[in-house]
Formats: C-alpha cells, sequence, structure tokens
DNA sequence: TGGTAAAGTCAACGTCTGTTGATATCAACG
DNA sequence: CGTTGATATCAACAGACGTTGACTTTACCA
C-alpha cells in the first residue's frame, strides 16, 4: 500500500475504478435487466451510489448515456472478422462459439441484452441492432460467399436476435437451463445452412 | 335508413363495430407499434376518438386491457396443431407457411408483435410469449418426435420470435423488404431441421 | 312521458419521469 | 492562505402517466 495510491483518473487501464465507470456499470445493467424505458436515471444514479444530477453531469442525458454505454467492446467485430479465414466447412460452429460465448460473458452480455431490449420501444437502440447486424454479420458473409451475401447475414441475424431473446430474456425453459456447448450445439447447423449452404432449398 | 338503424351493441357477429371494438383495435395498433410502456391509455383513447377514461371503465386498467386485447386468435394454435397430420418430409415448409402468413395478415401480427415488443419489458407479456412456444409449439412438437421435444420446439421459438423482430420490430434490410413468399422458402430448412432433423450434427 | 341505466366527458389526484440551477465539499496549486 | 475547478448533493420544475369521481348526455323501456 505504498506507491500508487491516488485516484487520479488519468491512467486509461482497467485497474482504478472512477465513479463514472461505476456508473457505466451500473446503467449497463439497468439497461440490459429492464430496457431502456424502465430503466430510470434514478435507479441507475441510486446503484452507482450517487445521484441522478451527477449522471446528467457526467454524461448529459439519458439518450446520450445509453449510446456511451451501449457500444460494443471492441473484441466482438475482430473475433467475427476472423471467422472468414477458418476453414469454411466449420465456420458455422465457429460462429456460434463466439456468439454464444459472447452472450455467457457478463461484461459483453449485458450490452447485447440492452440493445435488443431496448431495441423493441427505443428507435435508437433499434438502429444500434440494424447496424451492427448488417455491418458485422454482413463482413462475414460477403468474406464468404457471393451468393446474396446481405440475405444471409440477416437469417443469421435472425437467428442470434432469437437465440437471445429466448434464452435471456424470456427465457423459456428448457433453453434457458441449458449448458452453453449444448445451445452452440444447436444452433451452429442453422448458422452453417444460413453462411454458406443453399438457401431456397434443403 | 329504415330498418336495422339502431347501435344495439348486443350481436356477436363481427359486422357492427362498438366503440369497446374500436378501443381493442387501437389499443393492438398502438401496444404492436410502441410496446406496452409507450402505449399510453390516452393515445389507444385518442386514436379511437374517446375519453381516456372511458377505456377505464371498459376494461378496467391498463394491464387488463392488455391481457384481454392481446388474445391469440383461435384459428392459429388450430392451424398449428393441424401441421402433425400432413406429411413429415414437408413439415416445416408448411409451419414456414402458417407462421409468415399469421404476420402478414394485419390483424394477428398486430397481436404477435405487441407480445413480442412488450416482452421485452413488461414481464406478463413475456409469460404470454413463454406459454404460447412451449404449449402450441411444444404439442406440434411433441406430436412429431419423441426425441427431445421441448428443447426443439423452443428452438423454433427462437428462429420465429428473431424473424419478427428482425424483419417487423428492428427492420432490417433486405429482410425486411422480402415477399412473402421468399421469407417462407428461406426459413422453411430451418424449421424442418429442428422439427424432425438430426439436432446435434450436420 | 318519465325514469333509469349505460355511454361518454371533464377536471383533478398523486406519482414518477428527465433535467436544471444553486449550493456544498474537497483536493490541488499559486 | 486563497482561489479554482472538479466532484457531488439537494430541492425543485414542468410534463406525462394511470386512475378516479363527479358530471352530462344519450337511448331504451315501462
Amino acid at each position: 500500500m505504498s506507491s500508487e495510491t491516488s485516484t487520479k483518473r488519468s491512467g486509461r487501464r482497467p485497474g482504478p475504478t472512477t465513479t463514472r465507470d461505476a456508473i457505466a456499470e451500473a446503467a449497463r445493467r439497468q439497461f440490459a435487466e429492464l430496457g431502456y424505458d424502465r430503466a430510470t436515471m434514478r435507479g441507475i444514479a441510486g446503484e452507482a451510489g450517487v445521484d441522478a444530477a451527477l449522471v446528467v453531469r457526467f454524461y448529459g442525458s439519458k439518450d446520450a448515456l445509453f449510446r456511451e454505454v451501449m457500444a460494443l467492446p471492441p473484441g466482438i467485430a475482430d473475433a467475427m472478422a476472423g471467422l472468414a479465414d477458418g476453414p469454411r466447412a466449420t465456420v458455422g460452429r465457429r460462429l456460434a462459439e463466439v456468439i454464444v460465448g459472447m452472450l455467457e460473458d457478463p461484461r459483453s452480455r449485458s450490452v447485447v441484452l440492452g440493445r435488443i431490449r431496448s431495441a423493441s420501444s427505443h428507435p435508437d437502440a433499434a438502429a444500434l441492432v440494424r447496424e451492427t447486424v448488417t455491418r458485422d454479420v454482413g463482413r462475414l458473409a460477403v468474406a464468404l460467399t457471393d451468393d446474396k451475401p446481405e440475405t444471409r447475414a440477416v437469417l443469421v441475424g435472425t437467428q442470434i436476435v432469437g437465440l437471445a431473446l429466448a434464452r435471456y430474456i424470456v427465457r423459456v425453459e428448457p433453453l434457458a437451463s441449458l449448458p452453453a456447448a449444448d445451445v452452440i450445439d444447436y444452433i451452429a447447423p442453422t448458422f452453417q445452412h444460413y453462411l454458406v449452404g443453399t438457401l431456397k432449398a434443403d
């Protein structure tokens, strides 16, 4: 407990959690659990142990807070971009591993669930989901095939958001209690089919 | 303007639209378009051309209005139950036709979208979605196979809610503008796979 | 022609929301 | 010491929300 005592918020390393970071974390949790409308500034501030006015001071408004706090961790887009390099025969399974892994990690799960949950009522959140599907999944599809890659990407997107909604938001059994490995096994063939299979016939 | 003039609300036939029915229709539209939270009693009443207090007089509360107005048209469950009778080789396509047809008809679409949109924020709506998937889709799966029918049903459910969310709520292109026939072609193989295919291998 | 119950309106209530301005606390620095 | 700037709290506003009770209007029926 000698050196490196102070709470100077200068360093960019994840170590010393500032009040600002605590607010961001609380906001992510509330947006993910309640959606944009039911998550309140007072509730977020309360969970972070501060006053609601301080949240406004730091982030400007509830909308701005949502946008700033719901940015995707950069690792996700990179991981998906890298999938095109592996063997085509297993791209569905490898995508399933990335998606399910992203949904199991509390850090990234809260932003994905916050986006999907809020997309149902908040137009900005819907735009966020729309862009992620067309950009990140689209990039993967374009790298894999020339046959309707945009359509393939959005079909993959339907399976992703449907999985997130059913397993984590609506919590339909037995899916909600399934081990992650089983979920990967179940949806990998669908990803494989949508990405590189024959689209209009079985 | 001679006979049959009066506005007697006694008859149960669909013909003469009562004020009560107009409120129900407006409520369905607003719940489907805005979700439970953003749909307001004043807004619903305004669209129906009446005062908000009258909506309470008729339905009791906003929660009760949602429940009463979001009941599934009985034709849907029947149509899904009937699918088990046809040939197994085409059950995926026939289910896709029922689902997409249900989402294209404005009458049933508003209740399905209202449920899914509200499920993200309103626990009662989530329960409604959960029950529909496990009961109606579950019944079909049980009739088709003995191999994990509940898991198969919820996997089909993920594809249904994901499709509804992406095409009608988030409106991701090109899916949102696709003709219904194309959508059926694209998702039929997935339904077929989830219902009667080999679950854990491609 | 009255009487009566339903249909419908109006203003108001209590509560919760996001946001604001004034004010306090405190560490750093000249 | 005194000033400054960031951090934080508090009370309050203005608006929207669901719901209520009193009221008026309409339509049927004895």
